[in-house]
Formats: structure tokens, C-alpha cells, sequence
DNA sequence: GTGGATAGATTGACTGGTCAGTCAATGCGT
DNA sequence: ACGCATTGACTGACCAGTCAATCTATCCAC
């Protein structure tokens, strides 16, 4: 019973990344201290150093940890046969209900990878351009099937879906907009609503 | 002739804002430091204390600045008499046409304080916040002329508008997405169509 | 079982470098 | 000669990362 038992070897590593998620949510990675996540770990200073090259290199870990998942889900929901609409709601659900589950995550990925551009955004850039990149093979496909306007960049109506959810996250995270599960549920309907359906009322079809 | 006559006494204050502009475009708030700033501008490391109380003030000064300016744009253009769709369309230009004008500036403004929540965001979340607002004005009334579906939140549609354009801008800012006249009057046009129109081709008006 | 050897985990005081902000001295226009 | 503009060396604080010392688990010889 050494391996995997219940009260096993408490895992020093995992006690550091879920400290460093508390304390880069609440105070921001540049304006903590490496003595902030070890106290909040519960751990000795060094032992970080044990574990990680850098504190850089534990916001990286934490990023890649997550952001891997999240393309992974992408990748799956892009290869299914349903409706666009369908594909854009479950992503646009996967996205908010990460944040849901995990505030914290979610606000340290946002704020401090993927709207950090000049930092640590320029080193992700890669994994967060692939993100647009799968959804602007949804809009594609969705294009040549004749279900959107052809005349859209995919690429851009990618950056503006994507954009869109991260735009709300920033809302909820800073307190601009409501919080809970209803206005979750609801913000999932109204993103993909607005992006596929547009805000303007039903028109009849171009003769 | 001694007030504002041409080649009037060297604006240093003015100096080191436009250096400090650049500077922060090229390497970020937190990663410059003052003698960066001072270099730039061609003037003394001292002398921006003489102008500014701290770093910090010099760029909450360019913020400040810039976004009064567009916010006034943005109150003059939802006083006007026009469809929705034109104002929105004023709104997306002003912004395309000031990253084109000055792609730094709005570089920092969007990179140091609007995407920013964590450290200048906070600052300034009143001031942003404001921007939404009156967006979210907009929409409403374009709901009650009956030309926006009821049923999506004003404020939402707000944050969905604002959103697109900054992370097209973010995307030029970063090199994801080509940059040209041809771009930028494409991207006012999609911005506008995508939000309003949606998507998805036209379809015929619910029963 | 007992001693003790080995390796990895853990500790935290310390170092070196960085940099925002200060200030006394100097320049210069009027 | 007065006051504002300008200079840049200096200070004090801060903090990422290092490292030698200590602890603990595991295993082997006997």
C-alpha cells in the first residue's frame, strides 16, 4: 500500500501549484512574493527550488496544465457531426463551467497568460493561437456547408467568438457583471446567440 | 509671441509621455524601468519626478488621457439620431482608426490597463466600466425601437461588442492578424455585421 | 531486529542585483 | 538675484534564486 493509498505522501509539488493558483489569483503574479506561495503552502521557501527552475516556471506549469485540457476538448468537439451551433455552445460550456468549478484557475490563465500578451502571453502564444485556430476550422467547415456567411473572415469571427467569453470571464471575475449559476447558464445561450444569430431581429432571406 | 508661437520652449512634460509611450510598447510597464523613460525622452532621470509624483502616475496620465477622448466619442455618437448599426459602426471606427493613427498608444492602453484588471485595471475599472455602460445605452434602446432581440442583456451584448474589437486589436498587436488599410476597413465592417447580423445566412423571420 | 549508509526531501538564512524615488547642486531665463 | 527647470549620483528597500545544513525514509549487512 505505498503507491496510491488514500493518506498517501502529502505531494509537496501539488501543494505549491494549488498554492501559487490561490496567491496569483488574489495578488497577481508579478506582485507576489515566492515567499507568498511557499507560506501559503505550507512549505519552506527553498522547496519550491526543489520542484521548479523559477516562479516563472510555475505559472507556466499551471498554464499548460490547463490550457492542454482545454484544447484537447476543443479537438474532440470539432470532430463530432453536429450542428455549429452545438460545437460554439459546448465550448463556450466547457469554458464557463471551468470557471465555475475553478475561479481562481481560470482568472490566472486569463489575467495573467492570455490577456498578458507583452509577458507570458508571448511565450503561450503558440498554444493560445491554436485555440483560435481549431475554432476557426468550426466557422470554416460551417461556411463550406452553407450555414454561415461566407463572406467572414473565419479567423476573425474565431476572435471575436473567443473574445467574446473572455470578455464575460473578465466581467465576472472583476465584478462588472452578475455571478451564478443562472446568469452561467445564461451566458452560454446568449454568446452563441449573438455570435450565430447576430442582436438583430429575425430578417427575411436576401432575395 | 511667448504662449504658443511655433518652436515655443521644448514641452519636456510632453517629451517624456510620447517616450514613455514607446517605451511601454516596446517593453512592457513592469519590465522598463524610469531611466528607460528618461533616455527615451532625452531628458535627465530626475527631471520626470519633477513632472510626474511616480512611474505609475505617467501612465495612469497617457490612460486618462486617451480614454476621456473616447468616451466623449462615444457620447456624442449615442446622442445622435442614426441607426444602431451606424453608431456602432462610428464606435468600431474611432477605435480601428486610433490603433492605426498611434498603434502604441493603444498597444499600452489596452495591454497595460484594460486587459490589465489585476494591477491598472483595478484603478481605472470606474473609467472602463463607464465605456460599457454606455454601449450597453445603446443597445437598450435599440431594443426598445425593436430593431435588437429583447432577450439578450444589454450589458452583455455591451461586453460581446467591446471584446471583439479589442481582441481584434490585441490580435494586430500581436502579430495574429494582418494589419493594412484593407484590414482595418474589412475588420469595422465584420465587427459590425458579426454582432448585429450574426453568422449564420439570413434566415426568414420566426412564424 | 539493529546499526548505519545513502539518497532524496526539506529548511531558511544569506547574497547579489535591481530599481523607484530622493535631493543637493547646477543651469538658465527674466 | 530670484525662482523654476534640470541634472544624475546616491540610498534604501525589495526579492529571486542559492546553498550548506538538517531531516526522514528506505534498504541492506549481519
Amino acid at each position: 500500500m505505498s503507491s496510491t493509498g488514500a493518506k498517501a505522501v502529502p505531494d509537496r509539488r501539488r501543494a505549491i501549484l494549488d498554492a501559487a493558483v490561490r496567491v496569483f489569483a488574489r495578488q497577481g503574479f508579478h506582485a507576489c512574493r515566492v515567499s507568498d506561495i511557499a507560506d501559503e503552502a505550507g512549505v519552506a521557501y527553498g522547496l519550491l527550488y526543489h520542484y521548479f527552475p523559477s516562479k516563472e516556471e510555475v505559472l507556466n506549469t499551471l498554464f499548460l496544465e490547463r490550457w492542454g485540457v482545454m484544447l484537447q476538448m476543443i479537438r474532440e468537439v470539432d470532430a463530432e457531426q453536429i450542428p455549429v451551433r452545438e460545437k460554439l455552445g459546448a465550448i463556450a460550456s466547457f469554458i464557463i463551467d471551468s470557471y465555475r468549478h475553478d475561479p481562481d484557475m481560470m482568472k490566472v490563465i486569463i489575467v495573467e497568460v492570455t490577456r498578458a500578451a507583452n509577458s507570458f502571453g508571448q511565450t503561450h502564444l503558440g498554444q493560445i493561437r491554436e485555440a483560435y485556430r481549431m475554432i476557426g476550422t468550426i466557422v470554416t467547415k460551417a461556411q463550406r456547408e452553407g450555414v454561415f456567411k461566407p463572406d467572414i473572415d473565419a479567423e476573425f469571427a474565431a476572435m471575436t467568438f473567443y473574445g467574446a467569453i473572455e470578455q464575460v470571464l473578465t466581467g465576472w471575475i472583476f465584478g462588472l457583471l452578475p455571478q451564478g449559476d443562472e446568469a452561467f447558464e445564461r451566458a452560454k445561450q446568449m454568446v452563441v446567440e449573438t455570435v450565430c444569430g447576430g442582436l438583430e431581429v429575425a430578417r427575411a432571406p436576401a432575395a
